[in-house]
RNA sequence: GAUUUCGUAGCUCAGCUGGUAGAGCACAACACUUUUAAUGUUGGGGUCCUGGGUUCGAAUCCCAGCGGAAUCACCA
């Protein structure tokens, strides 16, 4: 961020003050009468129709007493004509010559009257009659081209800034204004589905006493009127579960989540999961709500089933995949995990080299193994079901083997993007889960859970059978959109702090003695009053100097004594 | 957190073994009444990320810092 304005920003400045003289407001307050948007215009052309349309200026093509540019709004583009002699029909040519051709500049929204038309070029156009600025943009927007071949000369590209300036990206790259209509539109599908079949969207603490529901990091805050510490959630579940014991028969809620770890492509530390439960079900039923479920995500978004994920296809249609954790690693690491006791299974992960610590038990060396050697095999999706018992302590044990849980997760191209359980509602099992977790925790196990109490009296007062099921719904955005990294399915995501300097002011410059007019240039000389008094009397003369060249200023350079007065402190 | 790599005009990028800072688009001026990456002529625009060091001389070489990206570790 310079401190000093560009040349490009400093005309837009003049510009935007001669456009003051001439009595136009480039901020007006009125509602603007939109009639059409461009994309209801493109698809439902009506030769000589009176629009009313809105957007931005994103291009100007001018020839003369007449010239075409281009108007974005949220739908697309649309080219418009105008006419020199039209848009002023008297002798006075002031808003053609003067506002048109030389006061306006890409980036600014206008609002326009006209008739439609096409041109002899076949482009469905409009022509032009009334034009109004509708507010003026002051930093020039990169100018982003596409070519008849559709190639892009000019990509706004650079993932930093794009990422920090996302209201540019989603102006001049198309592709990401898609890319975020289509998360939308898998939440809308999602939520559709949930509604049809009668399960109510609730909300739950964000601010948490106690981070359950996952094993993970959580960020730490503090409440000053309670004098208490609070957790940012980790995951919905434990109060989501406490409202299906109130009563309510399903309940889901698009979570935002957060989590202590580390960012990359494929982590945030905020991300949406969405978690639903639904009573009287077990996780046989949730596989096949949740297939059926991606199935029509997939095909309403996509208009498809099957998809395209890197240089895979992927196809969502149900039914998917079973198989147990222990045939997948049976399968692809040639090893049978029943019945090991933890040090035949520590053993086995040094042979694949896994580097075993005293805090891993039995849970987390099989999610290791499986990790390692089996998750990338299931590019369609899967779902992987009845984990070790140690592995999911909030889950009720398997029907028919108590070592198990009846727990899946599904995987997708290699990595899981859903987990769901029959969840556990059996309050002393689940106490006896939690404790067996504490034990880890003291172990350092630092993502072990710790008890909810609350959660507990809960469980006792009685969960009718239940169950679970939750969606990372970033990742099924990146599939769904074919995007490598989250960054680029979240509006903002999470980058270190950008380092603004900070701007001295005026006043600052005054206070030392320096005459108001300029003071206003010296804050844009300078980063600071100490940052000029830095300088010898020749240095300040000839910074000076070179600025009132620069800028074409009439002011006058003040004579060495006035400078010498403002070096001294 | 570790390693690798990048940081030059508003944007995208050149800039070789160290020797006065470059292009396209954008911007300004002029011309042009159906163009569409409009065109033609002319012109302006730079803290070469920051701070040190080596050197007669650094965008370039070295060190440190800041920021991004990739890979790895933790995790979803």
């Amino acid at each position: 961020m310079s401190v000093v304005l560009s040349e490009q920003e400093i005309l837009r400045r003049n510009s935007l003050q001669k456009l003051q003289e001439l009595g136009i407001d480039p901020y007006p307050a009125e509602t603007f009468p939109v009639s059409h948007w461009a994309k209801q215009v493109e698809e439902n052309f009506v030769e000589k129709q009176e629009v009313c349309m809105a957007g931005r200026l994103m291009g100007v093509r001018l020839m003369g007493k007449a010239a075409f540019a281009e108007l974005q709004d949220s739908t697309g583009r649309m080219q418009i004509y105008v006419n020199r002699d039209e848009l002023c029909p008297t002798e006075d040519k002031t808003l053609y010559n003067e506002v048109f051709k030389k006061l306006l500049d890409i980036g600014d929204f206008i609002g326009i009257k006209g008739y439609l038309f096409t041109t002899q070029t076949g482009e469905k156009s409009v022509h032009v009659s009334e034009l109004t600025l509708l507010a003026k943009s002051l930093k020039p927007l990169p100018v982003v081209k596409i070519d008849q071949d559709g190639k892009v000369h000019d990509a706004f590209s650079d993932p930093e800034l794009r990422y920090r300036q996302r209201y540019v990206d989603l102006v001049v790259n198309e592709k990401v204004r898609e890319t975020f209509k289509k998360r939308i539109k898998i939440t809308q599908v999602m939520r559709d589905y949930f509604n049809q079949n009668g399960y109510l969207e609730v909300e739950t603490p964000i601010l948490q006493p106690i981070p359950g529901g996952a094993a993970a990091k959580p960020f730490t805050t503090h409440h000053n009127a309670l004098d208490m510490e609070l957790y940012l959630r980790i995951a919905p579940e434990l109060y989501l579960k406490r409202l299906i014991a109130g009563g309510f028969d399903g309940v889901y809620e698009f979570a935002k989540n957060f989590r202590n770890e580390g960012v990359d492509r494929t982590h945030n530390p905020e991300f949406t999961g969405m978690e639903i439960y639904v009573a009287y079900k077990d996780y046989i039923w949730m596989m096949a709500f949740t297939e059926n479920l991606l199935e029509r995500v997939a095909q309403e978004v996509c208009g498809n089933t099957a998809v395209q994920i890197g240089d895979k296809q992927v196809d969502f249609k149900a039914p998917y995949l079973r198989i147990s954790i222990r045939d997948a690693i049976l399968k692809y690491a040639h090893f049978d995990i029943e019945g090991k006791t933890r040090t035949e299974l520590a053993q086995f992960c040094s042979t694949i080299g896994i580097e075993v610590t005293e805090s891993m038990g039995v849970g987390k060396l099989i999610d290791e193994i499986f990790g390692a050697k089996c998750e990338k095999q299931f590019v369609q999706p899967t779902f992987i079901i009845d984990y070790p018992v140690e592995m999911s302590p909030l889950t009720k044990k398997h029907r028919n083997n108590p070592n198990l849980t009846e727990r899946f997760e599904l995987i997708v191209n290699g990595k899981e993007i859903a987990n769901a359980y029959t969840e556990l509602n059996d309050p002393l099992d689940q106490r006896a889960r939690f404790e067996s977790q504490m034990q880890l925790l003291e172990k350092g196990d630092d993502e072990a859970m710790f008890i909810d109490q609350d959660f507990l009296r809960a469980l006792e007062y009685g969960m009718p059978p239940t169950a679970g099921l939750g969606i990372g719904i970033d990742r099924l955005c990146m599939y769904l959109t074919n995007q490598e990294s989250i960054q680029e399915v979240l509006f903002f995501p999470q980058l270190r702090a950008e380092k603004w300097a900070a701007l001295p002011k005026a006043s600052d410059f005054e206070a030392i003695g320096v005459d108001a007019d300029w003071a206003e240039h010296l804050v844009h000389i300078f980063k600071s009053v100490e940052d000029m008094q830095g300088l010898k009397l020749g240095q300040l003369q000839q910074k000076l100097s070179e600025y009132r060249k620069k800028q074409k200023l009439e002011l006058t350079l003040p004579n060495s004594e006035v400078l010498q007065s403002w070096l001294i402190v």
